[in-house]
DNA sequence: TTGTACGCGTTATCAC
DNA sequence: GTGATAACGCGTACAA
């Protein structure tokens, strides 16, 4: 039995009867190749079905036009609307997207931002801020920009196309307490390693300060980012004695399992209690009730990210953060 | 300015005092290196921040421990949690997983098949069995093992984990019209380049049929994947003299698009008129009311994959297709 | 246990 | 327009 073995640039050329150079050129600059020559090898290439080996290219141009994301989950919708955009964008300019997922385990960040680096893409987006500075130093010295999404922060070592989440959560939080509610839940993601709930948390306790409560009072749980761990927190949250009037959720997923679990209990929402996320996902304005939220602008999100980071992948200097707006959007769910 | 330039396994070997092959060894099988040697190497390493570069190491090794993935869509959930399980385990076995997504375009998934072979996958997972016969040589061709899922077609010339979507949706249909029902429309995916879509049109119709009902009576509205082309064709399907008492939606996200627009046009779903799902993914149950839809493991799907396509990769043969059980899940939208 | 030397498939620099 | 040929960074016989 004989085992098939890939064409290479060389047998194309034999057997098109000129040399590989012609071959290269052929592939990246055709205009440089007389139509003769140019038909000859087309033809080889055809039947050989000769494909390009990657890991050769890359060796020899030193240039993937690969661009690597490490996002925290790809099993929630949460960030599926700005890296489809993100991607898009980027195939338009003639790069290819490798997506990783981290789990949300800084650990496992750190792995993948190493794989995608040693497999030479060009360029990296990251999300968020939070993560040691040894790996950001470990991007600078092998020289890959890197660009971070979904954040805001004046200052980051990082440069970032995002929005503020504090001051995002601020305003949606003070929208809430001008409702006149005086207990406050609130079912966040876990704060330590990622510094969008954090922020968004830290919104909460400083619009309560402000209005004279006590930032401390705060009944807050954190958990796992899902639809089951949402509605298990709304459970334990609601069943307190004195329980909030209105939850506030780090986002829609947690919210959505809230109003879930809401509805298994035999609450009804808003008028047994409020409830709110933040993303504006499309599930948002399928629950009922309709979620009040913060509309996040997650495409254009990712069409400025793939932009910025081409420039940046072009040796451009990086910009200041880039800060997107984002929305209040009133719905159903809050009263 | 002096531009950085990243260390290779040379300059280790310099700095340990050691040969190339050495510190090849260090990285490959350590075990075949002294301790005094591997802590001088160690040592280089960490100084110089040492990364393999992945572009030579696959031209040597002609194995990049690489799996490709090309999914028709990332920005809707269908196929996120499937894929997250894939990933999970291919982690377990040392895998990196690298996605793409097609938006449902055969011409887009040939390019990426093509642009993740040029990049050394050592594997592929396709969705679905529907796709050029010359790609599927090219892969034999080029000795790459592929794997479909969400799929399952006796003799079909790639091996598959996945299920019965003509059984899948014919027992649903079946059940439909056990409930009495006699006037049937249905929502789905384009059928022409999509089998899992077809298939699921063809068992309405058969199962039709073979209930005395006339299935080119079968209302049927082909559209895009989406929450707002459900909502559409909703719209459109409902809107007709005599519209059906119940709407069969090819997937969970256009019932969900149909259940968000019959609540616009104050129609109520069950009471004046049935909707039914298929997926069983989150969506389903936080919709109200919740849908009666047909459940699909994709999880232990993801997961069988990922050990079928190591297989593969190992170069072990094919197995028969696998099929995975589904369920009828009967909850509120179906009367 | 360690080192030498070659090959992997491509691009880029020169000549011609 | 085209052809030699030297890199690129690593793995692996084979030799020592």
């Amino acid at each position: 039995m004989s085992s098939y073995l890939a064409s290479t640039l060389n047998d194309v050329a034999q057997k098109a009867g000129v040399s590989t150079a012609t071959v290269s050129r052929y592939l990246n600059t055709p205009e440089r190749v007389s139509k003769r020559t140019r038909d000859k090898v087309e033809q080889a290439i055809n039947v050989l079905g000769y494909t390009p080996n990657f890991g050769a290219r890359v060796m020899a141009s030193k240039r993937t036009y690969t661009i690597g994301a490490i996002i925290p989950t790809i099993e929630n919708a949460i960030f599926a609307r700005g890296i489809q955009a993100f991607q898009d964008e980027l195939h338009t300019k003639g790069y290819t997207l490798l997506v990783a997922s981290s789990s949300y385990d800084p650990q496992i960040e750190e792995e993948q931002i190493r794989t995608l680096v040693s497999r030479g893409v060009d360029g990296l987006l990251l999300i968020g801020h939070d993560r040691s500075p040894k790996i950001v130093d470990f991007l600078e010295k092998k020289n890959i920009p890197a660009l971070v999404a979904w954040a805001h922060e004046i200052g980051a070592k990082l440069p970032s196309v995002g929005f503020d989440n504090f001051a995002a959560m601020g305003e949606l939080a003070r929208y809430v307490l001008s409702l006149g509610h005086k207990r406050i839940g609130m079912i966040s993601a876990w704060t330590k390693t990622n510094d969008r709930a954090r922020a968004r948390v830290m919104a909460v306790r400083h619009i309560l300060s402000e209005s004279g409560l006590n930032a401390s009072d705060l009944k807050l749980i954190e958990t796992d980012y899902g639809i089951e761990t949402g509605a298990v927190a709304f459970e334990q949250i609601i069943q307190r004695p004195m329980p909030p009037t209105v939850i506030i959720c780090g986002n829609d997923v947690l919210a959505a399992g809230a109003l879930k679990q809401a509805n298994t209990l035999g609450i009804e929402v808003p008028r047994d209690v409020s409830v709110t996320g933040f993303d504006d996902i499309d599930l948002a304005s399928i629950v009922s009730p309709r979620l009040t939220t913060v509309h996040v602008p997650h495409r254009d999100m990712g069409k400025r990210a793939a932009r910025e980071l081409h420039h940046l992948v072009n040796g451009n200097p990086p910009k200041p953060p880039i800060e997107l707006k984002v929305e209040l959007k009133i719905r159903n769910s809050l009263i």
